[in-house]
DNA sequence: CGAAAGAAGCACGACGGC
DNA sequence: GCCGTCGTGCTTCTTTCG
């Protein structure tokens, strides 16, 4: 206990006592503290094993002593008294003198009267209280071991009161007498209180009662410093309250102010969670938007980025098919492109999205043209079939029925850029322009061979032979598979009007080709007859063709189909 | 687990300074 | 009269021991 105590003790001396002397001096007392401790704890376990059987025995003592026996209150007032000093043996005169009034007396005076007389009585007091010589003597004798017997014997009370002494170290009180002459219903616990003043008062002694507690001094000083920790406390307060004058403030006022500093503070603070959360839920709402935003940034930028891999995929083939004029050709295809997509790319995606729009367009569509003998097939989702301009619309729509005398097979040997063409495929200008390459590109694998219907391999340069038929090898089928449904696949021969295989046949035979092409405008007159002779759709006369792939006529089959070539 | 002792805290009255 | 300080008694809490 002595360790938590001082524990505690430390703690707060350091907390409240910021002055060194201070610190020195509770430090001295404590150490007289637990100076007095020890001697208290070793009296105690004399004096604890002993009080019992004192009071045990007092009580059945005390009668004899004064009058009535006051056996109350020995059971409190003994473990108090403490003790064992049998040996002094003083004058019982002036105990007994002193002892008188004590009791009563203390309670008005301990202030202010001289506390060495009231000391002095309350040390009496005590042994007056405890008339039981014999019996205590007896208990006393056994503890105290240097004890003298006699007096032991003779005065129970006595023998406490000299402990007390001895313990004091005062020589002077008078013990043994007075303790038999006063009055033993003195309640043994106010007995005990005095005890303590009156040891404290005596100059020198310690002020180590025996009792622990029951030091005034000791307490005195604790209370001080329990105030000044008060104080410090209060102080501490006041610094850590805002518009508060160090000096001018009483405690009171102190916790006031921090009263109302509290709850200013509490009310700020729900004034910035408020504040928070409205910031949160706003933040939360923008990066919301900002998702938003982005999600449609990143299509559009599909958008462009397609737009821009159909313009290097089919920039690029251009210049390569147009040597001369690539340049024109370049601007036609950009025409073109613009023409047949003035929307820009939007057209193109919705195309890839609804590729079924792609599909061939029934035979009456087109069928406002019955002079154009090979049906052309829209592309052009955004045009309706009955539009006006059919020529622009129209692409490559070729009936099988349609065209008896030569069948073409369009016959690709290589499907390399069967991937590229399936993404350009969707535009017009692109189609045209990869078929343009595929039969125009340098590389012999590219080259798509036009046989005659005969079957018979026909040299491309051969321009005045009829091209019977394009076929598909089936190798590109197979390459194409993976265009999915999609992109179906016509194995059987597809047909060409034969315009456009004259066409085809004049230009390879040139081994040359301007680019320019009216895309939207492909009116080719058809002849039956076998030679290569173009006829300019009423609407392109007076233009010139520059790109006879152009003329190119596509069977009714899905444009989708047209990415094989 | 209860008793006892010690420590700490609280309340009251008194006193002095402003 | 208010406020701070002091002394003191009492109560309450904590710790130890049998």
């Amino acid at each position: 206990p002595s360790a938590g105590a001082e524990l505690k003790r430390c703690r707060f001396l350091e907390f409240t006592v910021p002055e060194e002397s201070e610190k020195h001096e509770k430090l001295r007392l404590e150490r007289e503290q637990e100076q007095k401790k020890s001697s208290v704890q070793r009296v105690n376990h004399v004096g604890a094993v002993e009080e019992p059987r004192n009071e045990m025995l007092a009580v059945p003592i005390s009668p004899p002593a004064p009058a009535p026996p006051p056996p109350p209150p020995p059971p409190l007032a003994a473990p108090i008294s403490v003790i064992p000093i049998p040996v002094v043996t003083s004058p019982p005169q002036q105990a007994a003198q002193t002892t008188l009034s004590p009791p009563l007396v203390q309670r008005h005076q301990p202030l202010v009267s001289a506390p060495g007389v009231t000391k002095e009585a309350s040390s009496v007091a005590p042994v007056i209280q405890r008339p039981s010589g014999p019996l205590l003597s007896d208990a006393k004798a056994a503890a105290a071991p240097s004890g003298s017997p006699k007096q032991l014997q003779h005065y129970a009370a006595p023998v406490l009161a000299i402990s007390q002494h001895h313990v004091v170290q005062q020589p002077m009180q008078p013990q043994g007498h007075p303790p038999l002459q006063q009055h033993p219903g003195v309640p043994p616990q106010l007995s005990a209180l005095k005890l303590a003043p009156a040891e404290e008062a005596k100059p020198n002694e310690q002020k180590k009662r025996p009792g622990g507690v029951g030091t005034r001094e000791v307490h005195n000083k604790l209370e001080k410093n329990r105030r000044a920790h008060l104080k410090e406390c209060f102080e501490t307060l006041k610094r850590n309250i805002p518009n508060v004058d160090d000096k001018k403030t009483s405690n009171l006022s102190v916790l006031r102010s921090a009263l109302r500093y509290i709850q200013t503070l509490k009310r700020k603070e729900k004034e910035y969670e408020h504040e928070m959360e409205r910031l949160a839920r706003e933040k939360i709402a923008t990066q919301q938007r900002l998702a938003e935003l982005k999600n449609e940034l990143s299509q559009w930028m599909d958008i462009l980025e397609i737009d821009r891999i159909i313009r290097q995929t089919v920039q690029p083939e251009d210049d390569q098919a147009s040597t001369s004029t690539a340049s024109e050709g370049e601007d036609n295809i950009d025409e073109d492109m613009e023409d047949d997509r003035p929307v820009n790319s939007l057209p193109k995606l919705t195309q890839r999205q609804h590729p079924e729009l792609l599909k061939a367009v029934p035979p009456n569509a087109t069928s406002h043209h019955p002079a154009v003998l090979p049906q052309h097939l829209s592309i052009q989702q955004k045009q309706p079939p009955a539009h006006a301009q059919p020529p622009i619309q129209t692409q490559a729509l070729v009936q099988p029925q349609a065209i008896v005398p030569a069948q073409t097979h369009i016959v690709a040997a290589s499907t390399v850029q069967s991937t590229v063409i399936a993404h350009t495929a969707t535009t017009h200008a692109s189609v045209i322009q990869t078929v343009n390459h595929v039969i125009q590109g340098p590389q012999t694998k590219h080259i798509a061979h036009i046989a005659p219907s005969t079957s018979s391999p026909v040299q491309l340069t051969t321009a005045a032979q009829p091209i019977g038929h394009i076929t598909v090898h089936p190798a590109t089928i197979n390459h194409m598979a993976h265009l999915g449904q999609q992109l179906p696949i016509y194995p059987q021969p597809v047909a060409v009007s034969q315009p456009v295989v004259s066409h085809i046949a004049h230009t390879i035979s040139h081994q040359q080709v301007n680019g320019t092409t009216n895309l939207g405008q492909p009116a080719v007159m058809a002849k039956p007859a076998v030679g290569t002779q173009v006829v300019h759709h009423p609407q392109l006369v007076g233009q010139t063709v520059l790109n006879p792939v152009t003329m190119v006529t596509m069977p009714s089959f899905p444009v989708s189909t047209l990415k094989l070539a």
